[in-house]
DNA sequence: AAGGCGGGGAC
DNA sequence: GTCCCAGCCTT
């Protein structure tokens, strides 16, 4: 018998029988439109080619989670909050850097109402150094968005959640499926290149890839199921040098590890970017750093460039640094230094129109 | 469709 | 040194 790790995890799971195939055939995966929020009405015939039928894939990729499992601080919640906290996180950034960051996070912030509270200067010096600064400032946002739209707690719905700031189709989906346990399937780009590599063998459209996500998620399993296959993406069919002899899915394989990757190219697969060192992402990173470590005082103008890593370019410091501010990353104080937007500190006002937090 | 956006670890 | 990461947003 197949143990079946969905069940221990999902609470909400029933302990249904066989899982049952559904949706379109590939081929049809292109025009089918939009993406479904929910499961779609069962269709009367089998309808997935062999080698990606839910059914056959899901035996193995059970049998070898129960043993290659990850254990990952935000897999022991299914707090909506916390659980946007940590996809945000998750943003473009390895699971190993956010670990040591996630716990003392939270505890900072344990719900939107004090994200909301604390404003933004805040949640920005307790990101810096997670990168993509931005997302702190989207975070907060979105906490603020839910406090006065929707009475401080996140709202189940994917669309719902995709109107909030910084939560695209991923994060709403992730949300949907980590937190409220939708049979929905999420798409990053672990599983972008799984279904491009095993499942179909060529590079996916986003629709295609959605709705293929969607459909091999068995049903009552969208938490477990999603889990097994990020961890199957970054355990085993690595971007590089993949684990093909150690894949629970080598027989049904559609690439087999051997010629062109059918994964480049394919939706959320990442492509190239351009260099970091001396672009003015390393600078713009180098000024928000400097300027959560100065505090309130802030970075004083002469010290602009040398901060930002430009000596001899003022110029150019000070045009990164009016981004930065215009952004609102950053802050002119009164006395022309350069801070976080919001002194960061406890006792700060509501934002006006604020409701009171919980 | 393409480019900007952080930073650190793997190679 | 180069590459890439549980993406999102603007142009």
């Amino acid at each position: 018998m197949v143990t079946d790790p969905g069940l221990l995890e999902s609470g909400s799971a029933p302990a249904h029988a066989a899982v049952v195939v559904r949706g379109a055939p590939a081929e049809q995966l292109a025009r089918t439109s939009p993406v479904p929020m929910s499961r779609p009405p069962t269709p009367a015939a089998p309808v997935l080619a062999a080698p990606t039928r839910s059914e056959a894939r899901s035996a193995p990729l059970w049998s070898w989670w129960a043993t290659a499992r990850r254990a990952l601080p935000w897999r022991e919640t299914r707090d909506p909050w916390e659980v946007l906290v940590a996809e945000m996180m998750l943003t473009q950034t390895q699971v190993a850097r956010v670990v040591p960051r996630y716990r003392s996070f939270l505890e900072r912030f344990p719900d939107p109402a004090s994200a909301a509270v604390a404003g933004p200067g805040a949640v920005l010096a307790a990101w810096v150094g997670l990168g993509y600064n931005r997302r702190a400032l989207q975070l907060q946002r979105t906490a603020v968005r839910v406090v006065e739209e929707h009475g401080g707690v996140l709202p189940r719905d994917p669309s719902q959640l995709e109107r909030l700031p910084g939560v695209g189709a991923y994060l709403a989906r992730a949300v949907a499926v980590f937190a409220f346990e939708a049979d929905l399937g999420v798409v990053d780009t672990n599983v972008g290149r799984l279904l491009a590599r095993a499942v179909v063998g060529r590079p996916l459209r986003r629709r295609e890839a959605q709705v293929l996500a969607d459909q091999l998620v068995p049903r009552g399993k969208g938490w477990a199921w999603n889990q097994a296959m990020l961890d199957l993406g970054a355990l085993v069919c690595r971007r590089r040098s993949p684990h093909c002899n150690a894949c629970p899915w080598q027989a049904d394989c559609r690439w087999a590890g051997s010629g062109p990757d059918p994964a480049a190219g394919s939706f959320a697969v990442g492509a190239r970017q351009a260099p970091f060192a001396g672009s003015d992402r390393q600078g713009r990173g180098r000024l928000v750093r400097a300027a959560a470590a100065a505090g309130p005082a802030g970075i004083a103008a002469a010290d602009l460039a040398r901060v930002a890593g430009w000596p001899d370019d003022p110029t150019r410091a000070e045009r990164v640094a009016a981004g930065l501010v215009e952004e609102g990353l950053l802050a002119w104080t009164p006395a022309g230094t350069l801070a976080l937007p919001v002194p960061a500190g406890p006792g700060r006002e509501l934002p006006r129109g604020a409701s009171a937090p919980r």
